[in-house]
DNA sequence: GGCGATTGTTGACCTATATCAAGGATAAAT
DNA sequence: ATTTATCCTTGATATAGGTCAACAATCGCC
């Protein structure tokens, strides 16, 4: 939609440009487009449409999510500034996700064909690109695992100390987070029931780990934070429950 | 250790020789070297260690797992003849996953730079690596999200038929699996616990489903199997359980 | 600025699967 | 061939977190 330039981007040095030198961004300036810019819900890729593009966030927040064949939705993932998508579409030629936006947002898109080609002209490219790539698959190998015998309650810990510390990387507050998915996006991406996101929430509340109002996400105790996805298991409530116990 | 031929490899139409030329074929050839004789085991790769090589399988099976701080080990995958792994190490610069032979084992190595300038060189290849690098990227983006409401029957059953036909791709029986692993991987594998792999074993034999006996898996009823995955949950015993009521 | 729709919260209950425990089968080691 | 160590199986029990249900708060919209 309109031209972009990589160079003046804040996300250049996490991004594609990343290694490449002022001569080569500009060869790659020329095949990346912004897109206009996406209101809350508005679709960004749909799933099954055919691949032809590679997309980047340039601001905002996006969700990656599948719908089966039940018409039960999968939250993947949640994309910040700074990170790419579509690139798993690339073997099976459709988009296996769609892609929406949870905020205002701008993103920039890019053919594959021409990014292919230019890897091939650019080293420094396609080294970035094998290295975004390995990454990302890096992490959604470890991701899982680490979820595998975690509970509820190390999972919502991890989930909010891997969003600080991936705002904290892009120079926004780690501290005070604003959540721009619903607790129902939460629960799903994380494979529990938005309940559990709740009484979770309220829990970590009580413990003076967090404060929450709505959306708004302040961390108190990033310390305590971060025990709590190693284990510290919280107090269940503020009020003791009394057992009777008949022996 | 020794030079390899690729264009005799019978894995070589899904592997990284996929769509070269005879004459690309031979460049790469040129940078693939086949390692001794693994056995039952044998470390092919250290979880820590430096990235230098990525590997593939030329014959038998493999698989990966990480060891987290508490010394608990986690199987992230199998890997079958044709399959490359290593890949998810290139961002890192260290192997996140130990690889091991689950079986008598022959691997084809090659050095991750030199692996590079040739892509840089031969844009076929460079191509074909984005391809295999997209669909791991792929599948380990699905896979988690459609366990995540599955019931261990599923998973189960959709690991069973997941290596049927990998194996019926390489050219093996897809009927008769020889499960390489312990009941303990694949329990860990899955997110399951070994307990419940035995009970469902049985009670997939049960229901004739399939045939076991030991390590060896006939399967008896392919469609009921891919039923398993979609749904159809079966009798849980032989014998039925009364339950008294008080009303 | 009030109304309907969506999103979030809280409580009571239930079930799938983990865990614990113990015995049996198989394979490796001497 | 006997021992030893895994690996596998089976049964009994416990529990984390899902499900159902009902209500409260918020948001987008006319």
């Amino acid at each position: 939609m309109y031209t972009h330039s990589c160079s003046n981007c804040a996300m250049s040095d996490i991004c594609l440009p990343l290694g490449l030198t002022e001569n080569d961004i500009h060869k790659l300036e020329e095949i990346v487009k912004t897109t206009s810019v996406k209101h809350v819900g508005d679709t960004v890729v749909l799933q099954g449409d055919s691949f032809d593009k590679v997309y980047a966030v340039k601001s905002g927040m996006c969700k990656s999510f599948r719908v089966d064949e039940a018409g039960t939705e999968y939250v993947q993932s949640f994309h910040l500034p700074g990170e790419l998508f579509g690139l798993d579409a690339i073997y099976a030629k459709h988009y296996g996700f769609s892609v929406e936006a949870l905020d205002t947002s701008v993103l920039c898109e890019m053919d594959y064909n021409e990014l292919q080609q230019l890897c091939s002209t650019v080293p420094a490219l396609q080294n970035q690109l094998f290295n975004l790539l390995s990454r990302d698959l890096y992490t959604s190998h470890v991701s899982p695992i680490e979820h595998f015998d975690q509970t509820a309650e190390q999972k919502l810990a991890g989930f909010l100390h891997n969003l600080q510390t991936r705002f904290e990387v892009r120079g926004y507050s780690g501290s005070e987070l604003y959540l721009s998915m619903s607790r129902r996006d939460i629960a799903n991406h994380l494979g529990l029931a938005p309940e559990t996101i709740s009484r979770l929430l309220k829990r970590f509340q009580e413990n003076q780990v967090i404060s929450i109002d709505n959306r708004l996400v302040v961390i108190n105790d990033p310390g305590k934070l971060d025990e709590l996805v190693h284990c510290h298991a919280l107090e269940n409530s503020g009020r003791s429950v009394q057992i009777s116990k008949v022996s």
